[in-house]
This record gives structure tokens, C-alpha cells and sequence, in this order.
DNA sequence: TATGAATGAGCCTTCATTCAT
DNA sequence: CATGAATGAAGGCTCATTCAT
């Protein structure tokens, strides 16, 4: 990419970044049409590219920004000494909901890196998402091992949160309007209900 | 489409059908590329829209035919008698494989439709999707409602389950091939610990 | 072509004659389907090419037979002693009017030659349409030269039957069934004014 | 269509227009090639579409074009005070010859449209044809009733003098150039053979 | 002989990318 | 810096032609 993006106005670059943010994630790379974009963001076809070589590029800058953004606020607005599993990771969705606010699609665009399956996208980003899973490892690096209720199996245990939330995100981003409020409640629940199952003291099996 | 389909050799029509499963499960409606599908089946161009109009009625029919196989087999071996949530569930998976050796991307096929985002194929589909849907419905028909630990939510619940059975098949394709042994492993595995979660006896909250 | 598709029920021989007539007359050369002669005919693809090697070849085999037909019939059916020039080109219509009971398309057929822009078509046919100009011509051999009024141009006047009537063909094909007496009315009414015409003493110019 | 395409530079524009107007005539509707066009107009295929949403969208901005242009030179060009029937149809073709120096095509093309079968391309452009129509029907609006010889029948005479004029166009048109001379040259005859033809006294039928 | 399944070149259209202004 | 005109490869689809049965 050209440095010099950063010396547009910051409403431009943001305008920019949410543009594409949006349509990559709701169309996947591939099928993430120029043309949207310039309409998303009432932004001249040229000048993307004269910013980001091509496509490929565009895409990349974009994951590399939606993950450093979310990072660095992780690390800004993250309580340090958290050292419960389900607290921290309502903090990590907290922190989620505070980029939404400035980059309304990074939540969503994240998420659906996971199902990306352009391998020429995939290839392209799977340095910066190795980065990303690392932040989030590191926000748990304090959380004191939860005391399972020995039927748990760990492994299962994260499958169930991790998908269950992407899940949740995906059905509040197919509303018309995400409702942050809905959002956040339906996490609480849905958390409060794993932690009070997963150290429950099991019942005889039938 | 054209009824003359079903007069081609069974392996014929089998490698098209196929064909057009793993290209519209791997990329969604509007990004499956015909040419993909004529590599993926061995069968020229021409004859695709000679049997079926166009791509839509392609789509349209791939997943009639994915759904009535299922659905045919869902009645043929599953055991009626279940009165089980979760045994009814690995029953149903069970049957999924099976389809699976024939229609080795129909599980897949059908979990990718929750994704589809194009007006046009939703709409064309929506109806077969309802059958589906139904036909689950139907299957769970028997089970006798759990009984859940008080704390225990059952929209939340239902959510977990679905969410991560998806993300585990999900899991699984993406592998360079589907071992339906380590898949049925997990699923089992998370089955049984989400038993055993639901109907425990809560500790108390810290 | 192959002479044994004169071995065919001659029924179906008319058939298939009359289809691609029908075709090529409403469609022109190029934008004639093979699909839709076999939906006019009755009779498969596979035949088509059986008989005629190519598209060109049946345009040229169906050329080659209706003027072969006319002729026949013209030769057949003119009463030889014919003198005048608007008697004459009224039993000529007559003749075409006689061949179309066989085959409905042949007249239309024929003028639609005119209008052909096909490069290829034009090559491959001019020769024929050049024997049937000549058959034409011959029609007219014993005809006595008009005794036309003296600001009647020859060639003009020549222009103005044929493109008219023509026009007057081409008006009755444009309805859903071709009404046989009421071409020939409109044909011998306009062929008795342009007789009155031709011959008048003129009145003073203004 | 973009509006866009105006601020192209006036060659440019008539290149494209030319073309499509040229293929359109000469093919009809369907049969039109876009890279026929392309190779005419030397600009590339993309470009078309950047400017007309569709195929029958560049067909309706042509015939829209092509009658709006011959209909502001009959108003700008045509003497208004003239009662004469065949002056009149003479000043009118003057007219076509002189829209024929800047669009060459708009003369045939405007007369194919009477040829042309595609219901598609019929429905989209039956306005502005009926506009045409008007617009020739108002440049006769002072032309006072000819005196016809009492065998005149009026409909035949305009089917006469239509057809025929439509017959010397396309004539001229099949020519490698047209000869702008040769063309007024022999409608000028035709109509004057016409003049007085319809006004002589009749002789006797014998 | 007769069929229609099968093919692939070519058509209209879309879209990432380039480039003159 | 910014625009959008311009390009051409690729996508969905059609159609003349071939060929196994």
C-alpha cells in the first residue's frame, strides 16, 4: 500500500476503511465488488487503487487495520487484572462493541474471516490472523484455569463459547440495525449459563 | 429443469450433482463459477444448461434434490422410537453421514444455505428450506423435554448446540479430507458434555 | 446435401421443407435456430444434419427447392400465351399462390431473399436466385412491350410493382393467417390502377 | 444510459453511435453483435456497457437518437410553406440525405425498423417510433389533397409510394457506397412518374 | 434411419485494473 | 491528489454441430 493514505483527512481514510470493511464482510473477497465500495464510500474508483495496488492489497490492509485497531484498544481499555474466563472474555466483547462504534463492521469482518475460502485471500492474511489469535490468547493470559466440572473437555469447551458467540454477532449483524444493547445481554446470558454448566456437579446420566 | 436428467447414467448424473454441491457449498450462489463446476464434474458447459435453465434452476434443484435425499433417508434409518434430544441428534448425524458417503458435500451444502446472502437464491429456495426445517422438527417429534437445571435457558441452549455442531462440520471440511470418524468423535463428545451440563446441579456463583 | 433424404415419407420430406422455410423466412439466415425447426418439423437435430451437412447446406438445399418448385409450377401452370404485363404478373402470383397450399412459406421465402444480409447466405445462394430472376424474366418473354405513357420510366415503373407488391406480400404474412383472397384483391387492385396509370394521357403539370 | 456519455468528445460519440446504428440496420436486433460494433467503432467492448446499461438500452438511446436528430433537421430545414404532396416527400428525403452526412446510417436504420421482429426491442422502442410517425405526419400537415384520377385508390397510392421509396433506399444502401446523387436522382423520377400517373386522365382498359 | 446427449465457440454482460486528464 | 473513462478477461448462457446409441 501507499503511506501516504494516512495523509488523507481522517473521514476520508475512515470512510475508506469502512466501505471496504463492509463489503468484504458481507460478500466475502471474491464476490466484494469495486464498485460497491466506491458507492459505500463515495470515494473515485482510482483512487483506491492509486491507495492499495490492487485487491488483494486493499483486503490486507484492511485486516491488518481491523486487527491493529482492536488491539490497541484491547490493550487501552482491557482491565488487567481480570483473572475470570467469562469476565474477560465480556471485556473483550465490551472492547468489540467500543471499535464498533468507530468501525461499525470490524466485529462482523472479523468474524468472517473464518469463512473465507478464497485461497488467494487466505494465503494473503493468515499472518495478520495468527496475530490477532495471539492478542486474544494474550487477553487470557491472566485467567486463572477454570475449575471444570471433570465431564468437561476443554478443547469442546472453547469450540462451544468461540462458535456459539460468532453465532450470536452473525444473527445481530443480519438485523437491520445492530442493537448493541440486545447484544450484550444475549453474551451475558449465554456466558453466565456456560459457567454456571460447565462447574455444575453432574447428575447421574440415565 | 429437464426430467431427462434422471435417464443419464446414474454416475453421471451423480458426479453433477456433486459437482454443483461442492461449488455452491464452497462459494455460495452467486460467486459459483460454472466453469469450477464443469472441472469438478467432467461435463462440458452446454449440457449443464441443457438439463437445467439456468444457474438458479441448477441451485434450485441441488438443493430439492439434497433435502429429499436426506429427508428419504432421515425415514428409512432413523429409529423412531428416540426419545432422546441428544441421542436423536447423533441419530440425526448419524444419517448426515450416510448421505455423506453418496453426496459427499450435502451436510456441508446444507449448513452453507444458513450463509446464503443473495436475494435471488433465498428466494428460490426458501421453500425446500422450510420442508427441511420441518422435517427435523419432525424428527425430534418423540423426544420428551429435558429437564434442564433451572438455570438453563432454552433458546440459549438450542443456539449453543446448533452454533457449534455447525462450526465443528465446518471444522471438518476444511480439512484436506472429511474423516467422519474424528468427526463423529467430537460431536459425540460435545453432545454428551452438553448433557451432562444442561441437567447438572449449579455450584454456587462466586 | 445427401439424395437420400428423397427417400423419406414424402410427408416428411415437407415437413421438414416447410419448417426451415418457415424459420428462414421470419428470422433471416442467421438468427434461424436449428431448435426451432425441430419444434416446426417435428423431426430431430441429429436429422437435420443427417441430410444437410451444415446450416448453409439447408439453406441452400431450401432455396435450390422452392424456386425448383415454382419453376416447375410456372412452367406447369402459365397459360404460355399470355401478352399483357399485368395479366401475366397476376397468374404469376396466381402459380405462387398455388405452390403455397404445399408450402405455405415459399412465397415469403422467396422475397425474404431480398433481404438477406448474410454474407455467407448471399454466396452460397446467389446463383440460384439468379436461375430464378431468369424464370422470371422468361414469364414475361411473350409479353408485349406497354404502350406506356411517355413520362413512364421502364425501370422506375418495373421498381414500383415489385417493391409494392412485395410490400403487399409481406403485409399479409405480418397477419396470423394468410388470407389468400384478400392478397389477391389488393394485388389485382393495385395492378389494374398502376395499368390506368401507366397508361393515361397525362394532364398538365401545375 | 449515462448521461456521461455527452461529455465524451463529439467524434467519439459518433463513432459509437454510428456503429451500433450501422450493426442494428444491417442485422436487426438479436442478430446485432457487440463486437461487431466494437471492431466498427474501435472502442472497446467494456465501454458500451460503461455508458448503456444493456443491449436494448443502446438500442433504445439509438432509435431515440437517430429521431430526435432527424426531426430537429426537418424543423430546422424544411420549408414550411409547402402544400405539395410530392415536394414535400422530396424536401423530407433532402432532409435524410443531409442527416446522412453526419450519421450515415439513419436513413436505413430508421427503415429497418419496420423489419425488425424482436418483441423485446418492438416494446422497448414503439414510442419513440410512434413519435416519428407523428413527426411525418405533421410535415404533411399542409399539404393540400391531391387531385387523383378518379381509379386512384388512396390507400394503394401510399402503399405505392412507400414501399417503393423504402425499396430505392435500401437498394442504394446495398451498394459499397452510397451515391447520394444517384438516390435523390431516382426518387425525384419516381415521384414525378408518381405526380402525374395519379393525376391522368384514364384511357380506356382494353 | 433416427434420436437427443454432448460439445465448445461465441454472445451479452460484469468487474478488477489502468491511465489520461 | 482525484476522477472516471477505458480496457479485456471471465462469467452465465445460446446455439450450430457432432456422435454414441
Amino acid at each position: 500500500m501507499n503511506e501516504k493514505f494516512f495523509d488523507l483527512k481522517k473521514e476520508k481514510q475512515d470512510r475508506m476503511i469502512n466501505g471496504a470493511m463492509k463489503v468484504f464482510a458481507l460478500n466475502g473477497y471474491a464476490r466484494a465488488s469495486t464498485d460497491e465500495m466506491v458507492k459505500e464510500a463515495g470515494v473515485s474508483k482510482g483512487l483506491w487503487f492509486h491507495y492499495f495496488e490492487n485487491k488483494i492489497g486493499l483486503y490486507t490492509f484492511v485486516v491488518d487495520y481491523a486487527i491493529k485497531y482492536l488491539n490497541m484498544e484491547l490493550t487501552a481499555d482491557m482491565p488487567a487484572e481480570n483473572t475470570d474466563f467469562f469476565d474477560t472474555t465480556i471485556e473483550i466483547e465490551k472492547v468489540k462493541m467500543l471499535v464498533r462504534r468507530s468501525y461499525p463492521y470490524v466485529p462482523l469482518f472479523l468474524a468472517s474471516l473464518d469463512k473465507e475460502t478464497s485461497p488467494e485471500a487466505l494465503e494473503a492474511v493468515s499472518n495478520y490472523i495468527e496475530v490477532y489469535r495471539e492478542r486474544i490468547r494474550e487477553a487470557y493470559a491472566n485467567v486463572e484455569r477454570i475449575e471444570f466440572a471433570p465431564y468437561v473437555d476443554d478443547r469442546i469447551f472453547d469450540m462451544t463459547i468461540s462458535y456459539t458467540m460468532k453465532g450470536i454477532l452473525e444473527e445481530e449483524y443480519a438485523k437491520d440495525v445492530f442493537d448493541e444493547k440486545s447484544y450484550m445481554g444475549k453474551i451475558k446470558v449465554f456466558l453466565s449459563q456456560m459457567r454456571k454448566m460447565s462447574q455444575a456437579a453432574p447428575v447421574e446420566e440415565p
